[in-house]
DNA sequence: ACCTGAACACCGTTCAAGT
DNA sequence: ACCTGAACACCGTTCAAGT
């Protein structure tokens, strides 16, 4: 029954693999095909080109990495606390961690400048992207006053400190105190603004 | 004299052209070397490799950046600009301006997910951030009393807001307020921290 | 030092053909 | 519906050779 789906699945996880091994760039058609151990011709089946393939693994990839943010944010117990310092402090050190993490830096790397060529593509991400902006602005409504405003600064704020984290002139641990700084200072005033 | 500077300067030129219009992932050496009207081998003969010819052209385009920002701060009058709020507003404007300028935010996705596959260019590549950072921090020095935080903020933040800027739930406008909030606010306290 | 073309193993895609 | 191999035009790189 799920066997189509099962191998579906294999597919896209050999390319999502070999996708963050190896980049876009020396991606190919045939490289997925044997390290899925079917034939070109096959793996063309299902995906009738290049673009397919990589916008399916690609969709594949960002649900994983809402999944796994889920997993990461009840395991650290998030919800549970009510103090808005904690909350941001926890969230700041799982996302800036997420964001470091080898393979999913790479990942977005290779996302964004495949996105930059298929508008297409492009169409897709943005709408992972919103989803995961919604979804961020509901996890802080309750700790903050303006989540939207907050996700507006870390959203492109975290983005950006994958790619250029490493040159800054503050530590990361400086650059999270900034982060907690000018939350609590700015964007959640305890009057209204 | 300089005529050997003038060839590899107009391979470069169109190699960057053709990177801009056509991704890392579409370039390719022979279009560089018909484009250019030389030999494929020719164009082998000055960079061995495509990893030797993405490299130059890359540095030549980072060192075109600098002098464009220079131009641009030069004429907007912006070292004049005595008072804090309006040197920021204006560098703001200009800085995410020139970050969702199509072509310069396309060659930067190419660049960073060509500098993730290649730990030599990915070095180059730091060594540029570096100087700009570098660069930038002066370049507000006089009109902050924590250059390097807002360097900190600023640099992450526009080069995440490139490729995420358009999915977010507040307008650019709106954004840029929350950035000069941000730095008068919480980055340049009157008195010390 | 500068430039050339032929040849290598690879690539994405197309297609006619099988079950 | 699922899978196959041959063939197409392309690619980066190597190499022996010319001036």
């Amino acid at each position: 029954m799920t066997k189509k789906g099962d191998k579906i699945g294999h597919i896209l996880h050999v390319t999502i693999d070999l996708l963050s091994k190896e980049g876009g760039e020396n991606l190919s058609m045939r490289g997925v095909a044997k390290a899925s151990n079917i034939s070109l011709s096959n793996l063309q089946y299902y995906y009738p080109n290049k673009e397919a393939l990589l916008k399916a693994a690609i969709a594949q990839y960002f649900s994983g990495c809402q999944e796994a943010i889920m997993a990461r944010m009840e395991q650290s117990a998030l919800d549970q606390a009510s103090s808005g310092s904690i909350f941001f402090e926890q969230l700041l050190d799982l996302l800036l961690y997420n964001a470091k993490e080898s393979d999913q830096a790479i990942m977005f790397r290779e996302i964004s400048a495949l996105s930059s060529r298929n508008k297409d593509l492009e169409l897709a991400i943005d709408a992972y992207y919103k989803d995961y902006c919604a979804w961020l602005t509901e996890l802080i409504r309750p700790h903050a006053q303006l989540p939207e405003k907050i996700v507006c600064l870390l959203v492109p704020y975290l983005e950006g400190y994958a790619g250029v984290g490493t040159v800054l002139p503050l530590s990361k641990k400086e650059v999270v105190q900034m982060l907690l700084d000018i939350i609590k200072g700015t964007l959640n005033p305890l009057c209204s603004e």
